[in-house]
DNA sequence: ATCACTTACGGGTGACGTAAAAATC
DNA sequence: GATTTTTACGTCACCCGTAAGTGAT
């Protein structure tokens, strides 16, 4: 049989021509090129170059010979990819999310029931999570929308209610305990997340007039938040993990609209609730 | 990069499932099997099985992993055939027949002009030997028939014309001079090689009432025609070529008809022009 | 006690690099 | 003289087999 060193050896002058130069690409001595050459031609039995004193290059067989190599050297590769590829998902619990909130909370919890999982999360649109799902990219999915199917499991998964965030100073706060109707503080400037999911339609449509200061990263907004006196989001999700109660330079109002509440569904394929099993008790218990 | 070795490796345990018949069977000792596996999940990365103490078993990823290195050993099998076959296939002149009578003398013609090439010769009905010559199977055919194409090569190669052969006491033998006919011997019985390609049919066709002993092996043949008093056939090829005409225990008598006489004709590919230049050469000046 | 696997250890093959020679540009 | 390939040679990695150890049947 040949050794994979002798196939990358044969790929490799091809690529680069000459002993030289590929011997250095591919990080051994010259000699030790030529004498792999050497070998793989007697273990095929067949001369695979043409040979002049200080020359040499493939022949037609030779040729034949590193095209069939490069593509078993490709197969090898893809086989390390898939190998890893495969029991990483053995080790990872992936779920795709259409809003912050929820991806905020879930993987601490699912940490919490499987310690040696790795959790990795993604946020898309409702359809490409849902279309993910099914291609067993995710193993569960957090949408907004209840989806029936013969092979899904789909369990209510908590709510949030979208809050105002603003200065102590600012007239609204008034409403602190009897909450807010979006057409209240339609006009006002808001920071936001550019990362909220569907979140970012509801408001452009139930504050038409209102203006949006998008801000990419999560840490620069809060930052922002905090040293200006503009509006901002928040939900009863984050103010509960972030403790947000306790920061005396906010204060929240809860939004009265029924479109300020977001039902959540955990979604699995049939298929995973094995895998799932502990998190899908948790999550029917609640 | 993962050495072919390791692969086998993995193979062999995942057919004998465990590690002392694989070892076993591939002539390594277990220790070296069991070390050869453990090497492979450190270069993967990755556990491919579950291990009790005197127990192994390959995991999903490892029938995964062994699944696709057999594809890949398989590829490399795959890739030794090829290089060999493409390598032999320039150091052979392969010829395809319709008749024995070339084909007792070509190879010998093309040793003197090719040396250092193999010749392999092969009969079968003119119909399956052009298929096989445009399949690239043969580099070149003698076919009874003048086929003309845009990338064919066609060159007449001599003829040959049927002899009777006969023991010198049979009456026929008076024609020895002028030949004779078809209808002149039929109802003879013959001993004929059974691979005599299309005279069969002619003979059958044109002495109707005759019987023909087949006989499969050409040595044999020889030798029952020897012994008997039987007709059998020749031809002018085949009496210059063995020098029959100093055997005395034989008159050979040649038959008249027109359908006594076959032309051949040298078909070739025109991309095999090139190999067989001197071959070209020879048969044009003949 | 036997079997199956792993760990430990010493040995030998063979792949490697360095050096040198030969040939071409 | 610089470059390219091959041959020669000594070294070292590493793969192997033997032996010993552990746990299960």
């Amino acid at each position: 049989m040949i050794e994979t060193y002798l196939l990358e050896a044969l790929v490799a002058f091809n690529k680069y021509k000459t002993l030289s130069s590929a011997a250095e690409e591919i990080h051994i001595s010259q000699p030790a090129l030529s004498r792999s050459m050497q070998k793989l031609e007697d273990i095929l039995g067949v001369s695979l170059f043409d040979r002049s004193k200080n020359k040499i290059t493939l022949n037609d067989t030779g040729k034949l010979a590193a095209s069939l190599a490069e593509r078993i050297l490709d197969q090898e590769n893809e086989m390390v990819q898939l190998v890893r590829n495969f029991d990483s998902s053995l080790h990872t619990i992936s779920i795709g999310y259409s809003t912050p909130g929820p991806m905020m909370e879930v993987p601490s919890l699912i940490n919490r029931l499987y310690p040696d999982m790795a959790v990795s999360s993604d946020m898309q649109d409702e359809e490409t999570i849902l279309k993910s799902l099914r291609n067993k990219k995710y193993n569960m999915i957090i949408s907004t929308k209840d989806i029936k199917d013969i092979d899904l499991i789909s369990i209510p998964y908590d709510s949030e209610r979208l809050y105002i965030s603003l200065v102590p100073a600012h007239p609204a706060v008034a409403y602190k305990d009897q909450g807010l109707y979006f057409k209240d503080v339609n006009g006002e400037t808001f920071l936001m997340s550019a990362k909220v999911g569907v979140w970012e339609e509801i408001v452009r449509k139930k504050m038409p007039d209102s203006k949006f200061l998008l801000q990419n990263d999560l840490d620069s907004l809060s930052e922002v938040v905090n040293s200006s006196s503009l509006a901002s989001f928040a939900s009863d999700l984050t103010i509960r993990l972030f403790r947000a109660e306790e920061n005396p330079s906010r204060i929240f109002i809860p939004f009265n609209d029924k479109e300020a509440v977001m039902n959540y569904y955990c979604i699995i394929l049939k298929e995973n609730e094995e895998k799932l099993d502990k998190w899908i008790d948790f999550v029917k218990e609640k």
